[in-house]
DNA sequence: GGCTCTACTGTGACCGTGCACAGCCGTACA
DNA sequence: TGTACGGCTGTGCACGGTCACAGTAGAGCC
């Protein structure tokens, strides 16, 4: 329309269909109470018109959005380099284009981006909050939940278990599951990488991979990194100087294991023939790597979808369930 | 709050203030003509009953959504591998969180999409559009422009040029800088692997490329592929078989890059000791890969805050203007 | 015929802002 | 003293919907 005309509003869509406004609100809002000619009239009047609700109107009246954000709250740089956000941020984002509601992108980088994003979210702009966020007592989190604001966390909520939503994949499964892989391979010496111990991803994981053990567990083994290439790399380092006979790790992150594998590489081991090496995740750079990395996959459409679902159920009343998913060995060159 | 108290809106906070309800709308609004102790009233009062401006009354009355989309029109695949696009989504954010604006991420990827978003950005519930869209004759472009909404690209539009407005690096002058890089190096065969043709990135690399190499462009030297590792992997092993002589090659993209490191080193060729190998981006994997890839970098945090700068021009009126960013030679170790 | 009940329809109030307009007051100037 | 004017303030209306409520019409029953 590069004419200046107004969009069209209810009233020119109750005039076209020669109802009330009521009528029209009525069809919109799921039809019940209309007599199919009205029904049909109204219909016909909209397309007719070209018209387009207006949220803004909608959300006035209704105190409701339509909208929920997906929140940030990790360092910038585990965006960058993390495959897994982006995987769960294109899951969400198609989940609710079917449903017809926009999805706020907000990252609560500083102190002041989350006072900012508090008061936004607190204010009522948005109906719920799809929250990436791993590491225990994370202050926002406190901040949302003062504000009675419907919450779903993706991973268990360290330190808010039972207050906030979540979806999570197995962890300490999943890593039962690896460590079995690895001694059903004949491995005797399994080192774990893992992540950083105040997220349920760096926890559960390494719970998993000592219950596994049992007896056989031992300190000397263990090294953590923070999910970043570059700590899998200096902390594969440091297991090779503490354990040099090693011949099994567990890392609970494809990247730590990217770069896990160009520590073994420079220090001259073969993969998997002196070293196997498992991973966690199974995202985009595990099938890319030489070799090809056997890790756990996590269900990150499925994850999106049921953060969703959930998020939904918070939103209309219900309490907030904790949902948790089983994770899959998914078995390539490196084990 | 868990009191069920209804949020304070304007005259709350004219109430508290001892003003009336245009007062405190002027304060809210740039604070012309109010009196100083009026001023100072009002913004003791809104700390004080914890006011948060509804921005759907005022979109309502405004009719502006005080909001923009980032508008994703790749198919998938590309969203999960390419890092391009986290960066300049991060960008976007922080540049916009400081302006109290929230980004709304949208996936065109499908026609039902395409029509929805249509439909959804035509009825204004967007004030502008961040546009990521490479291939030429991009149908979203056409129907965003004949709804007249304000419409910033990433790299220059193909098929729309004039249209809208953009923001890109400069690609012709990247490759042209890399290319002479390569000869600098002594290589006198030096291969490329561009990006799809119909997109700005493909051809004018490629033109940056053949213009630097003047006579000595060969048409068995140039490769394509689509942005993807795979599809480097791929062309570089095309090269080889058609080219085995080949000393250097220039990458379009650092993702590509990878792949055709892969494919050299399968095929036994060292880097850059046999082959010399440039990239293009300087994304998150230029620096991770083996040897460190020499890459062209973009001013990805630059091209996020101009694209939105540009956009709010748009936005107020002015004419959709056209920006060129340079790109700088990051050298590393591949070449 | 009067009553109730169901299925449907129209009307007016209201959501929380911005904005145009009118009004007020004090000062400067003729 | 009257008048014009600039700085500041309050009020009514509009934005485009939803919702409660009242009202209508027909069917069924006594």
């Amino acid at each position: 329309m590069s004419t200046a005309n107004k969009r069209p509003t209810i009233r020119d869509v109750a005039a076209a269909a020669g109802v009330s406004r009521g009528t029209v609100s009525r069809v919109l809002n799921g039809g019940k109470w209309v007599s199919p000619e009205a029904h049909h009239a109204v219909e016909r009047a909209i397309v007719e018109v070209g018209y387009v609700a207006n949220q803004h109107a909608r959300s006035l009246v209704t105190s409701r959005s339509n909208s929920i954000a997906f929140l940030l709250t990790e360092p910038q740089h585990l965006l960058f380099e993390d495959p897994n956000f982006s995987v769960l941020l294109r899951g969400v984002a198609e989940e609710l284009s079917g449903r017809e509601m926009p999805l706020l992108l907000m990252v609560a980088g500083t102190a002041a981006e989350r006072r900012q994003i508090t008061r936004y979210v607190a204010a009522g702009h948005v109906d719920g909050v799809l929250l990436i966020s791993s590491h225990r007592g994370n202050p926002i989190v406190a901040d949302l939940i003062d504000h009675d604001v419907p919450v779903v966390a993706c991973g268990v909520p360290l330190g808010f278990e039972g207050r906030v939503g979540y979806v999570a994949a197995d962890d300490r499964s999943g890593a039962v599951t690896m460590t079995r892989h690895l001694l059903d391979r004949g491995r005797t010496r399994i080192a774990t990488i893992t992540g950083p111990l105040d997220t349920p991803g760096g926890t559960l994981r390494l719970e998993g991979y000592r219950q596994t053990l049992g007896e056989r567990f031992d300190e000397s083994l263990v090294a953590t990194g923070d999910y970043t290439r570059e700590s899998g790399r200096l902390a594969m380092t440091e297991l090779l100087e503490r354990r040099p006979d090693l011949d099994a790790v567990f890392v609970a992150s494809d990247l730590m294991a990217a770069g896990a594998l160009a520590a073994l590489q420079a220090a001259g081991r073969s993969v998997p023939g002196d070293v196997a090496v498992g991973g966690f995740d199974d995202s985009g750079v595990a099938a890319a790597m030489h070799p090809a990395l056997t890790t756990m996959r996590q269900p990150f459409a499925r994850i999106s979808s049921e953060m969703v679902r959930l998020l939904h159920e918070v939103i209309n009343g219900e309490e907030p369930a904790g949902i948790t998913l089983p994770t899959s060995l998914v078995e390539r060159d490196s084990t």
